[in-house]
DNA sequence: GGAGGAATGTGGACATTGTCAACATCGGGG
DNA sequence: CCCCGATGTTGACAATGTCCACATTCCTCC
């Protein structure tokens, strides 16, 4: 179907680039930041491109999320992979604060409630993927009447997931937040 | 300087009428929906209207940031008035809960990391009473040194905070949430 | 190897929006 | 009573998301 079965036919791969331009704009001026035609001028296409690889703008964010996710869950496999199957747990809550403390703006697409992932199918795979492998890490104490772990590493999520929010909003810095994973 | 001293020349009170607005189109269209020229609409004032009360659109995002801190700082305080010292912090958080499960769309534009604090002086100065109150509840284990709470009181309000992200993002349910508050 | 069609990119157009500048109107204080 | 500032209006402009018609490039099938 193409030269490299990724999508390489005029400019190489436009739909990688779009995706690169769209992570610099929400690194350095926020997810308003992200504009279609600004990332169509850093990729050197016309403002009307996008469109052949993203069916609109909310696309094209939903495409930097998923790969957010994919850095997140790369991240939590890295840090769980060395440690003692007691402290994986740890190891997840680290990375999981280590990444809203390093790329906040994409910690904020991700988490911030702009994407509904019922509209975006790619987004809403990567995202479970991630949920799935911390349920997994979070023990076998999961309640199958309400859908999800039980209360105690939904306690632990929630901390963490907390902690993280108050990292990438400044309010806390890494150290502190990392501190408090007991 | 005007007959009501809060500003009532031609429209009556045009200021709250906008905020109004724009709290209606962000509960019913996210943030993206707070739009200055569709607020006048429905203020039934020009398009220019709204720049005699705030100069950006942003500004306007503030101002109802901040009306939201006010509602929850109300609610925090008939939550803990009615209680014993010693419940006196769950109460503060059921009612953290109550208010991101009831508006989440407010609690986003709070929390969510789009405003900055720093650029809008009322913002900052409810957001900072909201947290005071906070501290003060949440105990005299403050560390001096950090300009923080202590660390148990830091992870309680991390949990609490989590919680509630997860609340407005609709991935537990309010009920759930406050479950988890020991 | 060449034709046909699909994938990809381009240019132009339109409505909406934020924002600025100039002008109109209203009301209270001198 | 008149003037000035507060408030609101009209008009304009650039940027953006999105649609449409058209051009170009590459793969596939005969």
């Amino acid at each position: 179907m193409s030269t490299s079965g990724d999508g390489a036919y005029h400019h190489g791969d436009l739909r990688r680039s779009l995706i690169a331009a769209a992570q610099a704009l929400l690194r350095t001026g926020g997810i308003e930041a992200v504009t279609l035609r600004e990332a169509a001028r850093q990729a050197g296409v016309s403002h009307n491109a996008p469109y052949r690889h993203f069916p609109s703008r909310e696309a094209l964010l939903a495409a930097v999320a998923a790969e957010g996710f994919r850095i997140l869950h790369r991240a939590q496999a890295d840090a769980a992979e060395g440690a003692a199957p007691a402290d994986r747990l740890k190891a997840f809550g680290r990375a999981y604060l280590r990444f809203a403390a390093e790329d906040r703006a994409s910690f904020r697409l991700m988490f911030g409630g702009a994407l509904d992932p019922a509209d975006h199918p790619e987004l809403a795979a990567v995202a479970k993927r991630t949920y799935g492998a911390l349920e997994s890490v979070a023990g076998d104490d999961a309640t199958p009447g309400t859908g999800f772990v039980g209360r105690d590493a939904l306690r632990a999520w929630a901390l963490v997931h907390g902690l993280a929010h108050l990292v990438a909003d400044r309010q806390i810095d890494a150290a502190e937040a990392e501190a408090c994973l007991s």
